[in-house]
DNA sequence: TAAAAATACTCCATAGGTATTTTAT
DNA sequence: ATAAAATACCTATGGAGTATTTTTA
């Protein structure tokens, strides 16, 4: 027995994020010998120092940062893959399609009536996902489907593009650029910006579209938002502009690469048959 | 211990490809009761039933297919993981590239020779690849880095595209279609073509390069090559005439996803500051 | 009847637990 | 003095082996 095990991965990356043996042991629920003697193996396995341990610190060696970031990905790609042949099994299960609440209005709707409309097609079930989390729900299998837009990470999705919304810009009204009746995106320059959560730089943070418009409302910031937004919350606090020569958002469906089920395939080609407006 | 463990992804990959589980538990080096122990256990924690089997015969159920894509996938990208990681660990170890013979030539010598005259580069290793083997040699850490030519599988992979190759079809001396000084793809349409192992379809089956100028100098088929092995291979038997509004070839390097290491990144540096006339 | 999977059992390697020691702050 | 990892030792789960039975082409 010389193969890496997921087991020792699952051990690895707990202790990777602790940075802490005992209490890494206690989130995986097993005692601390245990773990450090698994860690240890898992270092013999590779043939590689993963940790520099003394009984105060614990830190990760180079080729231990370069491992957990591919462990991590081995881990929800498996998660998701079990979740996956788990619901596949059981024919009949409705299929999971997430997307934000904003843009999930018309878009998603509409690719769902087209695709329950479809012979042998499946009944589907619309998830609405917290900031930025729909490529993650895919990856790990909570969904099948998700409508995404920029950024997202692209990592383990296969996608294909739908269609290319353009973007404007929100201002609070009276803010000095409502004057002008387009804007570049380097009027916006060095303005304070919302940014979700775990993002960095200045401008306050925000969860949701509903609190991004608020922000902008109370002149704290300024945005870039899709135009299906701007056309589905018009406020007397908040002006849109257009932009000119901005990249627009491209609006994706994206599902969990090697995918290949009969359901997710035909909600791709539903989706492509109502959107598929963009080259490839 | 409910969780899916690597070793029975192998195992459950041995069974599907032998369909028979006293094959299979040769293969693996196991006796066949445990074997066919672990696949009830997987077939448990999945709560699925992966193979219909009586005494006589083994075949993969719907769910045993999907399974058994994605199953593939995990235990290459582990593969990879581990080989790389093993040798990012052993500092100055060569980089390894893989490319076509034809193409590797000029194109990785160039990339090469700027790489290595970088700060901290370590020495790279050129490595030969077999007829479409690339991919999978990134994939599952033969290589570090390949450059690619279509058709490729772009699973497990990231890429960025280097160049943009014109294709020209190759036509045996005194083919009819050697009249035209230039061809559309259209002509070409139903004429036989080589074709790699494993694909389908009429033609010869040709290994590499040399075989396919081969069989086109026997007149045994046509074929699209991109302009590189045109130039590299002039030959009396064998006529180049270019196409118009042909797709070209585009020239991509490509490693691991998620692989993060400083000697890659440079690399892909180098390359793209050598070769980036391709718009993203 | 013969080939192949399942069952029954035995064994032992190893994952995991408890108690203790070592070490660095 | 203390927090935390390592060491020592024990237990038991379950992975693997051998022998045998069951099943069906």
């Amino acid at each position: 027995m010389n193969e890496v095990e997921f087991r020792e991965l699952r051990y690895f990356v707990a202790v990777a994020e602790e940075l802490n043996f005992s209490r890494a042991a206690d989130r995986l629920g097993i005692a601390q010998p245990p773990l450090s003697r698994a860690v240890r193996q898992l270092e013999r396995r590779l043939d590689v120092r993963l940790f520099d341990r003394d009984t105060r610190t614990v830190t990760l060696t180079p080729a231990g940062l370069a491992l957990l970031d591919e462990a991590r990905h081995v881990l929800t790609t498996m998660a998701g893959l079990t979740r996956r042949i788990r619901r596949a099994a059981h024919p009949g299960t409705p299929l999971r399609v997430t997307a934000k609440a904003g843009m999930a209005a018309g878009m998603l709707r509409a690719i769902t009536g087209h695709y329950t409309a479809l012979p042998g097609a499946p009944a589907v079930d619309i998830l609405v996902s917290g900031y930025r989390e729909q490529a993650a729900m895919v990856r790990d299998g909570r969904a099948d489907l998700a409508l995404l837009t920029p950024p997202y990470e692209a990592r383990g999705l296969e996608l294909e593009a739908l269609a290319e919304e353009p973007r404007m810009a929100a201002l609070p009204t009276g803010h000095p650029l409502t004057r002008h009746p387009t804007l570049h995106p380097a009027d916006l320059e060095g303005l304070p910006m919302p940014r979700g959560p775990g993002e960095d730089g200045p401008g306050p943070v925000v969860h949701d579209s509903a609190q991004l418009l608020e922000v902008v409302g109370l002149g704290q910031a300024v945005a870039l938002v899709p135009r299906y937004l701007a056309d589905a919350h018009p406020r007397p606090d908040i002006v849109y502009r257009p932009l000119r020569d901005a990249d627009p958002y491209t609006i994706s469906v994206a599902w969990a690469e090697g995918n290949r089920s009969q359901a997710v395939a035909l909600f791709v080609r539903a989706a492509l048959e109502l959107y598929a407006d963009v080259p490839d």
